[in-house]
DNA sequence: TCTGGGGTCCTAGGACCC
DNA sequence: TCTGGGGTCCTAGGACCC
């Protein structure tokens, strides 16, 4: 089956955060700038930085004290989220001027298919537009990689940066991406790099030059992805809905000490379940899922869940599962991190058409959960079953 | 002097059902 | 008498991405 060749873009904003700030503090301009969580805190770590504190060799996940030294006069901003998802509302908006098939992939990042948009501009030629217009609107640098899918322009917008174009036709692959280390790629980390190379493989090309089989063997379904992807093959769409189809809703937070007082992770609990639980409200979600994440002093990370007997979103509600969740399984140690998830979300209308069910099924999946609840008590030689649980009965 | 916070997808074992 | 095969749901953890 052949269908029509595509034209994908893959726009990528240039160190967004940072951008975003020196389009806002113009004094900022040609500074080393990086923007970095907790900058008061020692556990903060930047971000994103500017190009010219990148030249001093300052990267994003590095720690504020690591990057000063590399940099000395280091420009530290805290990040403003809203301002971000604000400025990325206003980028989207310039790219649908464009066409409708957008997808946004992250707040900085998306990809468009200009196959039936491009009128009569060259694919080269629009991809210019949109940069020059997000460059004078909005002051934004960007990448964009042009492609016939996604992998390829993904992979294109990485290419050249700032504010490059670059296009990665399949014909060009064996010399732009081939070429290219392993770890380079897109969906390649560190743990599938270091297994690829004790396998012989070292460059993309390595990878589409080996057989399909022996990726499988190696990764799994992972393995098939990759192999078909390096030989130029994917057929993901563009799809600009797929922004609306949220899994999950999390909120998580490094102390800024370790602690183990029971009264001080109660309240930091109820602090991130408030937090999930207004985003809950403001999208429109019930969750029938609750996750808890314990980050032990020494970095070890459990995570616990627990389904519920029906959607709930609020705080009242969902506090009473995060406590139990907790304190059964609390080892007693030091805790860095805290994290609350709702992870099995509920479209609220939908979930209202469904209501007549819900009460049906009702009994029986209260019971189950009892019992679920019961038996972690028992293992854990608690005899207190919570009362919020117990209310539901 | 260490390593944030927001997500997605995949795997794998056990329970349970037909 | 000694044990199939398929499917779903639940839970925990890991890899990866921005």
């Amino acid at each position: 089956m052949e269908s029509k060749a595509r034209i994908i873009f893959h726009i990528d904003m240039n160190s967004f955060y940072a951008s975003v700030e020196t389009a806002f503090h113009p004094e900022l301009k040609g500074l080393p700038l990086a923007i970095a969580g907790n900058a008061k805190e020692r556990r903060g770590i930047i971000v994103t930085c500017s190009y010219e504190a990148r030249k001093f060799g300052v990267k994003a996940t590095m720690p504020i004290w690591e990057a000063k030294k590399l940099c000395p006069g280091l420009i530290i901003r805290e990040p403003d989220f809203d301002k971000y998802r604000s400025v990325s509302r206003q980028m989207f908006r310039i790219l649908e001027d464009y066409t409708e098939w957008v997808e946004p992939v992250s707040i900085d990042e998306g990809y468009m298919d200009v196959t039936e948009a491009e009128g009569n501009l060259h694919p080269i030629a629009l991809a210019e537009t949109i940069q020059k217009r997000l460059l004078n609107e909005l002051q934004l640098p960007c990448s964009i990689g042009i492609a016939p899918n996604k992998f390829l322009a993904k992979m294109a917008s990485d290419m050249k940066k700032p504010l490059g174009i670059t296009v990665l036709r399949k014909r060009d692959m064996q010399t732009k991406l081939w070429p290219l280390e392993i770890e380079e790629m897109h969906g390649i980390g560190k743990k599938t790099a270091e297994k690829l190379r004790k396998i012989g493989m070292k460059t993309i090309g390595d990878l589409a030059n080996e057989s399909e089989l022996t990726l499988k063997v190696a990764l799994g379904i992972n393995g098939k992805k990759l192999w078909e992807r390096a030989n130029g093959i994917d057929r993901r769409k563009v799809d600009p809905e797929s922004v609306n189809e949220i899994k999950s809703i999390g909120n998580s937070t490094t102390l800024p000490r370790d602690t183990d007082n029971l009264q001080e992770i109660y309240q930091i609990l109820e602090r991130l379940t408030d937090r999930v639980s207004k985003r809950l409200l403001a999208k429109g979600y019930v969750t029938e899922g609750i996750q808890i994440m314990i980050r032990y002093f020494n970095r070890k990370t459990v995570t616990r869940s627990l389904t519920l007997s029906d959607p709930l979103f609020k705080t009242e509600e969902l506090l009473p599962f995060v406590k139990q969740l907790f304190s059964v399984n609390w080892n007693h140690e030091p805790i860095r991190l805290l994290g609350v998830t709702a992870n099995h979300l509920l479209d609220k209308k939908s979930f209202a058409q469904q209501l007549d069910l819900f009460s049906y099924e009702k009994e029986e999946r209260e019971y189950k959960l009892y019992e679920t609840l019961k038996k972690l008590n028992q293992k854990h030689g608690e005899a207190i079953i919570r009362k919020g649980i117990e209310k539901k009965q």
